[in-house]
DNA sequence: CGGCCGATGCAAAACGTTTTGTACTGTGGT
DNA sequence: ACCACAGTACAAAACGTTTTGCATCGGCCG
């Protein structure tokens, strides 16, 4: 038999009524907002416990125009990086009491803007919005509200809102940098369609480095393709084909890379020794391939970690006012692929 | 600058005041339950788009008892397999209007009981918790209190409640069938220390498998080791030292799959060649290894529909009233490993 | 002995909804 | 001309908290 007896929560009324004393006595000694005699305060306890009771955080928010949750929407739950925002996200917010609202929009701007209304209606106290659309009616909706709102990766910005993301420019660097002082001279760059966003930053950064490492940029060596395992793979088939092939290759994406390495093996090369190759994003997968893959890791974990941070300072009021950018540092991820 | 101005939120009060009628109309306009003239209503509804009213769902909440929200409770958002039951779960529940509550627990017995705790202080309307607790407390607690809860996985049971799970058992077996239809002849199996739990019925089902094929069954075939990729390593590494190693390998789950690939391929074996390796669940790195590794599904994402769904009955009322116990039909997913 | 103050507890308002009971229109039937 | 009734709208209660204003009661000090 299932469960059933019709939903009985003990509310503080009960408890009131059981221990002869008036709600307000049960509320002070919960708050301890005024002084309650010792022998009330025991007695109070004493029944609390037995009817285990629990205040209503519905009614709780009511009252305190506080909810003590905060919403995190995602495109896609489903993606091994967002998890992981999540992830940090928790860190953070769960030992001050908070609790976490996922949602995943399948990065549909409808869908985007249904659940920050959602969210908006439930009250959060604050939204953590990684999403793809650069301007968002909702969000600012929520931030206008007084609703602290933290915008994640590097897509979107917008006056007056704080940012989390990882600094695709410098990672784009660092990366380069790293195959040239591995001795690589004719170095590519698999990239995505859009001349904005993350991926775009990065090759600029990779351009950059070449730049000041004294190396020509060669327009042929950044290929745009589709972001996708596939999409890599077609990338690399068309590099390996040059006259010039290059020595290595740097994929905007852990995924993409996958694909270079597909490529690569189907062509018959070995890496890294006939080629190198080296993603981006350490997601977990970037371990398992082989050979395993040199990549950059941005850190989706402290970046939830910081978000989480930054709603907390604005929640209690203790961030500065002016709106926060918080850029992390990337950092290379040594394997065997590059 | 950041923004400021006290969160002020509209309410159904400044509606009514603004279109000149009482609260109670404005209601009744929003739900239909009592006529309203048509004027009014246009009036209504013209001040409603104005200021962006929405109605808070908290105050809702309280009124209705009914919060449309339901509460997923997992051991680690971090493990590929419960985002897609998540994403099972939001697939179901999204389109009925119902949020999807998400909290990682770490596996932790204290934290779950909070983070369950948590959920009925918040009044969600449903629950489903997948964690390695046999006994929980405040999950019955949830039950008793009339909240509907579904067990995920089948670690495990417990009387009255619905429970969604794989059939452990039937994969165990079909897993095993494949491989002896394959001409595999020494089967062995890699699984974990527990004599309970989804990693003990898959090893049921692979004994009954073999004894149904007439062939026999040796305990030395069978190691219990860590489930990791490095106690997969282990514990193939062990197999492979027998004086008669198997020639195919069963392993409990595609993370312990993967040591094993490891350990075959440290050993210069070539697989699926000297020794076949299969894993279980089918996450999405099983696709990656080199060479693919063949699995068994068990459909994550389907486990969270049909818990989206057990759920949505039991809101309307429309389930049966005796507890229910799905469990999913695994699937042999060929690829190059077996 | 009177007044004041601290200690203790209660009543009531407020948060924002939904729902129920009621009141006030006209209007049509008898 | 009266009654019933449909149509329309409002007031008030309830959901479960927290907080503020008051009231009561001793005890202490002068």
């Amino acid at each position: 038999m299932a469960q059933q007896g019709r939903r009985r929560h003990v509310s503080i009324t009960d408890v009131a009524a059981q221990a002869g004393v008036s709600i307000t006595t049960v509320s002070h000694v919960l708050s301890g907002q005024r002084p309650v005699s010792a022998a009330t305060t025991a007695k109070v306890r004493q029944v609390i416990a037995e009817l285990g009771y629990e205040p209503n955080q519905l009614a709780r928010g009511l009252r305190l125009q506080r909810t003590n949750t905060v919403a995190l929407v995602i495109p896609d739950i489903t993606n091994p990086f967002y998890p992981l925002i999540a992830r940090g996200l928790q860190n953070v917010l769960g030992p001050a009491g908070i609790q976490v609202l996922v949602t995943s929009t399948d990065a549909d701007p409808a869908v985007e803007d249904a659940a920050v209304q959602q969210m908006i209606t439930r009250r959060v106290d604050g939204l953590a919005f990684a999403g793809y659309q650069a301007d968002h009616r909702r969000v600012a909706a929520a931030a206008e509200v007084g609703i602290p709102v933290v915008l994640l990766g590097g897509r979107t910005t917008r006056p007056g809102i704080d940012v989390v993301s990882a600094d695709d420019v410098a990672g784009g660097e660092i990366a380069t940098e790293y195959l040239i002082t591995r001795a690589y001279r004719r170095i590519a760059f698999i990239t995505g369609a859009d001349r904005v966003g993350s991926p775009a930053n990065r090759v600029l950064g990779h351009r950059h480095a070449l730049r000041e490492a004294g190396l020509p940029y060669s327009a042929r060596l950044v290929v745009r393709e589709e972001i996708s395992r596939d999409g890599g793979a077609r990338a690399m088939a068309r590099l390996l084909s040059l006259r010039q092939a290059p020595d290595a290759v740097l994929c905007t994406n852990d995924v993409t890379a996958l694909g270079a390495l597909d490529a690569a093996k189907g062509a018959g090369l070995r890496v890294p020794q006939d080629v190198a190759v080296m993603g981006f994003d350490d997601i977990e997968i970037a371990s398992l391939t082989t050979p395993p893959l040199t990549t950059v890791s941005i850190r989706p974990l402290e970046q939830g970690e910081a978000t989480g941070r930054l709603l907390l300072g604005r929640l209690d009021g203790s961030a500065p006012r002016e709106a926060q950018r918080i850029l992390f540092d990337p950092a290379v991820v040594r394997r065997e692929s590059a």
